[in-house]
DNA sequence: CCTGTATTCAACCTAATAGTTATCAACCAA
DNA sequence: TTGGTTGATAACTATTAGGTTGAATACAGG
């Protein structure tokens, strides 16, 4: 995969066991087997996955006795929403239009709604 | 790369080429010679990148006599939005606070706002 | 110290990616 | 019909991804 950390973050995402991981994270911090428990692959093949998603920041380990709880850091997907917020008026004209429909009332003033 | 139409969308856009070819036909469609152009890589290589585009549905193609014209097309975005829009409050703490303060404000009933 | 549990590392395999060059096809224009 | 331009396809290659198994490491408890 590329160099750039924007390319790097989507590549990691681009995997579904690793963002089911990230999934299971996001309701709170997990082991390893905690992880891979949902999958039918070896702990070898979970820990790799994980250093991907370590490798872009978007994990990050702790230790607890012989267990190394992840947790999960989301701070690199801002820059994947920066990225994606430049293409929004491409696939939500409704929401463009919602947009602008909103402009035109406040504009108008709050008096005036239509209906 | 998995099966699923998120993880093969997040796929395509994980390489710099690629999103610099959205990127150029996000200010309007382009043959394919137009979108090279910025590339140190053979014809066949940007083919191969667009038809990973066309392959998830971001890119279609037009025809115009000797010219295969590439559009843009970002709903498949749609599903990356919505997949980062669940991550959003670990990102957005402001966002997570106002979160928090609805619900709040949900489970005490709309009687009893605070203030 | 020994054992069990949790996790990582190393070596290996296979399939897929990303590039190459060379060939082919479609179209316009003379 | 003969070129010239545009683009796609085929065949090949090197690298990487993603999985495996088996050994190594780290820690807790008896």
């Amino acid at each position: 995969m590329a160099g750039d950390r924007l390319s790097a973050t989507l590549f990691a995402l681009a995997d579904p066991t690793r963002r089911g991981m990230l999934a299971r994270l996001a309701q709170g911090d997990a082991t390893v087997s905690e992880l891979a428990e949902p999958y039918d692959m070896s702990l070898a093949a979970i820990s790799k996955h994980l250093k991907v998603l370590e490798g872009v920041g978007l994990v990050s380990r702790g230790r607890e006795a012989q267990w190394r709880p992840r947790h999960l850091e989301a701070e690199p997907l801002k820059d994947v929403w920066a990225w994606l917020d430049d293409y929004r008026r491409f696939w939500d004209r409704s929401l463009d239009m919602l947009g602008r429909h909103l402009e035109t009332m406040k504009q108008a003033g709050p008096e005036n709604s239509d209906r």
